[in-house]
DNA sequence: TGTACATCAGTGAACGCGCGTTCACTGATGTAC
DNA sequence: TGTACATCAGTGAACGCGCGTTCACTGATGTAC
């Protein structure tokens, strides 16, 4: 009767959780998930020890549903820094569906004890990371974007459960989500051609806005360069 | 007597705000509070209605503190975007060193009510922003600046807080304050000349790295032109 | 200035509650011979 | 196959505790005439 087992356990941790999602962790008692669940107090301590016991098997649970949703929906592609990109808003939807779930998985009180699928959560996004850096699309080493983007993101998150509902502004995940990976992360390689218009439109404004010295080229041969300079950007 | 009352009053904050700091929020129990500060419970509940008022003027104490390091620390210099840094700096490590009362401050559960001291935090902020927007600094509208940074900042605080005391690198909030505020900020106006030049640079530089596709220039335009751009660049 | 009254901060004691947890026990299931 | 024993999930009931809160009351202070 293992199968059994797991299952009643299964169960009670789902009542766990509801009683988390509408009442946040504070209604998350052993008496209350015991009695919701229908089964006695000592039945509960039998399954998970104390209330420490609980309270990590259900973050234990909130990381499992956050890494099935995040494995679903995030088949990789051809674009490490695109990947990135959904997985920060994958993760920000998740903190908003689940904020109780959320603030027990990260917020930074610690009632239980950490479990094993919070290192797989975070291994994920270090894979993410590590597909970027073995394309030649990040900047700096994976440890230290690791650090940068955990830190962003869940602020992001944080700071959206934060404000009320109605009031909640999505764009600011978005804006800081482009910041941060745009900043850790190189563009795609693009066409030289394309590179090489913009460079030399950019030039081309530069001598445009010159006013107080005057450019280090004779008249004839600045108008000459210029002409040049928009026959490279076409 | 009403000096007396405010002294008593203060004597009382200052006695939770020590079982805060020693305890955490979980230790901030009236009747705690009642004990160490030599009062009666009703004694207390005269004071502060009930124990969300305490809360709540335990948080705007902690945000007092905030306020007072802040103004005394962060005397406005002639470069908005230096203030800046100095501001996410002094935030960070004023979480660090009063992690609970950052907590109850910036961490997302709310057991008091929303004193009006984290307003004018929050203020404090937005007049930065609105400094640097002042002085052309400002690359995105204030108010989108306000909640980028301010996720930012207590996502790193956040995160640090959470990392075990030894294992903690400050450079990670170093990094993402970086990257937010370089992102948006713009740097200080520079002379035309140099931009002039770098500009120059880059194209030229383009012009080597142009492997595939033919510039859309002679070769013997293409000789000249270079030579021109290093004499801009000089 | 003196008396009578109102105000109010604070006391001592208790309220009821929900909490985490444990005790002694039961009944069902599995195992050994 | 049948009996004897061990294992173990679960029951019913209770433990003691700290919590937020309130009641009835006291004594000091301020105010009015």
């Amino acid at each position: 009767m293992d199968e059994g087992k797991h299952a009643a356990r299964y169960r009670v941790l789902q009542v766990a959780a509801e009683l988390l999602e509408e009442g946040g962790s504070e209604a998350v008692s052993t008496r209350a998930v015991a009695t919701a669940a229908g089964i006695t107090a000592p039945a509960l301590y039998r399954m998970f020890g104390d209330k420490d016991g609980l309270l990590a098997e259900l973050a234990a649970h909130g990381f499992e549903m956050y890494l099935a949703e995040k494995h679903e929906a995030l088949s990789r592609s051809e674009d490490p820094v695109a990947d990135l990109h959904r997985g920060w808003d994958l993760h920000v939807d998740f903190g908003l569906r689940h904020p109780a779930f959320y603030m027990l998985m990260y917020g930074t009180t610690r009632p239980g004890r950490r479990p094993p699928a919070a290192d797989e959560a975070h291994a994920l996004l270090v894979s993410l990371l590590d597909r970027a850096a073995a394309d030649g699309r990040l900047r700096v080493p994976v440890e230290e974007a690791t650090h940068v983007v955990h830190a962003a993101t869940t602020g992001a998150t944080l700071a959206l459960i934060g404000e009320a509902a109605p009031r909640r502004n999505l764009s600011t995940s978005t804006r800081l989500r482009n910041i941060v990976i745009g900043s850790i992360t190189t563009d795609p390689p693009v066409a030289t051609g394309t590179d090489l218009a913009s460079r030399a439109l950019a030039l081309d404004a530069a001598l445009t806005d010159e006013d107080g010295a005057a450019p280090p080229l004779r008249a004839t041969e600045t108008a000459l360069l210029r002409d040049w300079l928009r026959r490279l950007a076409e």
